[in-house]
DNA sequence: GCTTGACTTGTAGCTGACTACAAGGTTTAT
DNA sequence: ATAAACCTTGTAGTCAGCTACAAGTCAAGC
């Protein structure tokens, strides 16, 4: 197998075959090569770059965000510096949200903990640590 | 002080006081008891909760989810077992993000270690990389 | 060779999460 | 005491990220 039709990618790809064409759009997946009759020819590499837009998607990257990460490759002007740079800033922005959610699991954790797990809610530990917010990081 | 007015709460939890009826209406924040005028009289535990839910959010919780993690403090039915349960559900929930997002970081701060910084994109392994998807956790 | 299904473009609609506007009542500041 | 600022409800619009529909073209199976 050479080239992928639009059905044939979404369907291995996992994903709707309108949101190719929105991806298109947007700029995140380029407008392939056409056959004869105009029927888009995408090359397997599409599959890849699919699941790692997906992907990307789902750890909490916008559309925005994945095209930039995508663009470390595409851009032929920037040298790699800057795409080391641009990386390393991506590599900030997930350690931020890992840290974050580390906070908020070893929170819960505790409380899980703490918690004997009989009785009502009302003298529940999970709960009042909610209320006294140290739950999440608190922004001062 | 005692309660804040609608707008009040917005500024001080830093969010537009439009989302407060939103949330109101989303069942995140409780219509809050009123004055005389009818105007919102919000307790002072209400800014902590708006922290809680943008915290969440941030962290890539849905509204209904946050709703959730809310309601494990409400539910007066529930008890301390029920409570637990959800609590854990959620520190599994976050595990897989985290480990997802250390996945693409571990990957992103492999690649920029080798890559050397200079010269053109065309070599930069980081790009190479993600044209093999050694990017993203693989989905088999 | 003809039907059925997949492709093409264009346009319109949906969900989540807000955000803005309108028409009126209230509070506060001068 | 009156204007500005803020509250009330209702309704409508926006942006991201899809998803669906329509009208027509092409191709694959029987």
């Amino acid at each position: 197998m050479q080239s992928l039709t639009r059905g044939k990618l979404a369907k291995i790809a996992g994903v709707n075959s309108e949101t190719l064409r929105y991806y298109e759009q947007r700029g995140l997946l380029p407008d392939p090569p056409r056959g004869e009759s105009g029927y888009r020819l995408y090359p397997q590499e599409s599959v890849d770059r699919l699941r790692f837009i997906k992907g990307a998607q789902e750890l909490g990257f916008t559309l925005d965000e994945v095209k930039e990460l995508l663009l470390l490759r595409v851009n032929e002007d920037a040298d790699k510096g800057d795409v080391r740079l641009r990386a390393q800033r991506k590599v900030a922005q997930i350690e931020q949200k890992i840290q974050a959610l580390q906070c908020m699991r070893d929170a819960l954790a505790q409380l899980i903990h703490e918690c004997s797990g009989e009785g009502p809610t009302s003298d529940c530990p999970i709960l009042e640590a909610m209320e006294n917010h140290t739950f999440y990081p608190t922004t001062p």
